[in-house]
DNA sequence: CTGCTATGC
DNA sequence: GCATAGCAG
C-alpha cells in the first residue's frame, strides 16, 4: 500500500468498525422477539382515544405517540400487585421505539437540556421483569421533566401508586405530559416540555369504579398530593384525550365528573 | 426511588 | 460509541 493511502484507509477501517461494533452491541429493540407479540397488554375498554397519536403496544404497557410532540400524549398500563417486586436491575439505555413508525426522539435530545428522561411509566413499576424493565427505556415512554420535580413531587406520587397497589390490589394507569402548542422545545428533534403533567389511576371498588386524576405543574411542589386532584373530566379539557371511553356511558359519566378522594388512604 | 456526570476503554 | 463508578435530590 502506499504511504499516502495508509492513514486515509486506516481511518476508513477504524471509522467502519467503530460502526460495526456499536451496532452489535446496541439493541434495535428490548423486545423478546421469541415471544408471541403481545396483541395488547391493556384491556380495550379502558384504553384512552388518541387525539394526534399512533397507538403502540408493548408487552407491558401502551402508549400513544404524538409526532410533533415527540413524545406519548398518553402512557397506560396495568399495575398489579405481583408486579410489586424490587429485583435490582441495571439500568439499560434509552433508545428509539422499533414500534413508532415516525421514529421516537433520540435521547440525545435532552442531553445537556437541563431537563430530565423523565418515565411516563415508571422503570420503578416495571421491575418483575428484564423485558418489562427495559422497555420503560424506550424513549416513547420519555418525557422532559425539571429535575426537582421528577425527583420530587412525582417521584413521591409514584411511590404512593405503588403503595396504594399493594393495599388495594390492581390499578390502572394513564399518565402523560399535557401536550399543546407554543411549548419550549429541546434537542434537534424539537422535543416538547410539557408545562403540566397528568396520572389517572382507576379500580374497581367492590361493584363500582373509583378513580384520582392528577394535574400537576413540571416542578417541585411543596403541598399535599390532594392539592393537585381534579376530576377526569378536567384532564379531558386540557388534553384533549378522551379515557375510559369505550366504558358504559353512564359508568364514565359518574367516573369523570367527581373525585373520589374518600376511596384512597393519603 | 428518581436521575446525571466524569472517566476509561 | 459503551461501561462503570460516583454523586445528587
Amino acid at each position: 500500500m502506499k504511504r499516502k493511502y495508509f492513514y486515509p484507509s486506516a481511518i476508513a477501517v477504524l471509522t467502519i468498525g467503530f460502526w460495526l461494533f456499536n451496532n452489535f452491541y446496541t439493541p434495535a429493540s428490548y423486545s423478546d422477539t421469541n415471544q408471541k407479540p403481545v396483541k395488547n397488554n391493556v384491556n380495550d375498554q379502558y384504553m384512552p382515544s388518541a387525539t394526534h397519536g399512533e397507538i403502540v403496544a408493548h408487552n407491558y404497557f401502551t402508549l400513544s405517540y404524538s409526532e410533533p410532540h415527540e413524545q406519548a400524549e398518553w402512557v397506560a398500563y396495568w399495575l398489579k400487585r405481583e408486579h410489586l417486586t424490587y429485583e435490582d436491575r441495571k439500568r439499560p439505555y434509552f433508545i428509539e421505539d422499533p414500534k413508532v413508525k415516525t421514529k421516537s426522539a433520540d435521547w440525545k435530545n435532552y442531553r445537556g437540556s437541563g431537563y430530565d428522561r423523565g418515565h411516563l411509566c415508571p422503570a420503578g413499576d416495571r421491575r418483575f421483569s428484564l423485558q418489562a424493565y427495559n422497555e420503560t427505556f424506550y424513549t416513547s415512554n420519555i418525557s422532559p421533566q425539571d429535575r426537582a420535580f421528577n425527583a420530587g413531587i412525582w417521584n413521591r406520587l409514584e411511590q404512593k401508586t405503588r403503595s396504594w397497589c399493594k393495599k388495594y390490589g390492581d390499578l390502572f394507569i394513564v399518565t402523560g405530559g399535557v401536550l399543546e402548542n407554543g411549548l419550549a422545545e429541546i434537542g434537534e428533534e424539537d422535543v416538547d416540555v410539557p408545562k403540566m403533567f397528568y396520572k389517572i389511576i382507576l379500580r374497581k371498588k367492590g361493584d363500582r369504579f373509583t378513580a384520582l386524576a392528577f394535574l400537576m405543574p413540571n416542578k417541585e411542589r411543596k403541598e399535599a398530593f390532594q392539592s393537585f386532584i381534579v376530576p377526569i373530566d378536567k384532564v379531558e379539557q386540557v388534553t384533549g384525550i378522551d379515557f375510559f371511553k369505550s366504558m358504559p356511558k353512564e359508568v364514565q359519566d359518574q367516573l369523570e365528573a367527581n373525585t373520589f378522594v374518600d376511596d384512597w388512604n393519603f
